[in-house]
DNA sequence: TATTGTTATACTCTATAACTATA
DNA sequence: TATAGTTATAGAGTATAACAATA
């Protein structure tokens, strides 16, 4: 047996980027059918859940580069998933909102995508899995260090 | 407060790749200065902790495809870092070793890659990142499901 | 002056296929 | 016939810089 000899390690950076290949692989997979990526995908159920963002709050949430942000809303609209429209309150800022159909294609897609990551974090019980998301949501979303102003 | 608006939500995939993306750029900032990279720097840990390794063994550890290994073996190599051996046993593998100098240039990006990791996990204790290395390893290195064989 | 969305560009990563030499 | 390493190439993903419209 001379394969897996070298062992995945301890190295908690790696095990995080093998874990996240893993997963966004399986839902890449999971998606292609449906015409969307993991990235359009989230994007789409973004706006779902928030019923319109700014492409500026998309960046900010998905910690992309705005000109990403032009280029997944671009492909969404494309595909008549999404819309920009424009805000009057601010005429800087578009609303992008999903159409219908949109709607339809993410809950269609959220199905497989659900099975699909089940099949990565197979192992794990739903405790589990709470456990890992807590874990996982400080890390991204540390809370400010309260400032402790030495005066 | 119009940003952060849109929330990182509970998706656990989302959170997964914001966490090893976080987790990348940290590393890859830390180790710029050395002329290294995340993926040439875990190369360089797995064939040191290893005693050298082939190329088929380090792409199954990183789950790169193989064409990939000859390109970091090459910047490696290039730098002084790694060797490649031939391997009398089986002369189609070459046995990837660390030199002196990759050994010396570890050391020295260990400290910093150590730093940003600390850094990136700032908030959780030792324990949690005990349990989030646990929880990882059995998504990356899942034991084979127990083969009940109806016959 | 600063911010939102946009275009352009370059660079890294990733995914595939095909080739060679050895087994 | 299968495996280890290699080359080549195309496609995603990422990082920057600069610009127009608006605040």
């Amino acid at each position: 047996m001379t394969s897996q000899s070298v062992g995945a390690s301890d190295n908690i950076g790696l095990l995080l980027s093998l874990a996240s290949a893993q997963g966004v692989a399986a839902a890449n997979a999971a998606l292609r059918p449906m015409d969307l990526s993991t990235r359009s995908y989230t994007l789409l159920e973004l706006i779902i859940r928030a019923g319109g963002a700014s492409q500026r709050e998309l960046a900010d949430t998905l910690r992309l580069d705005p000109s990403q942000i032009v280029a997944l809303v671009d492909g969404l609209e494309q595909r008549g998933f999404a819309q920009r429209r424009p805000n009057a309150a601010d005429r800087r800022q578009k609303s992008v909102v999903a159409t219908n159909r949109g709607r339809q294609a993410y809950r269609r897609a959220r199905d497989r995508v659900e099975a699909s990551l089940d099949e990565v974090l197979g192992e794990l019980d739903e405790a589990e899995r709470e456990t890992l998301r807590a874990l996982l949501t400080r890390i991204v979303h540390p809370r400010p260090a309260t400032v402790e102003r030495v005066s």
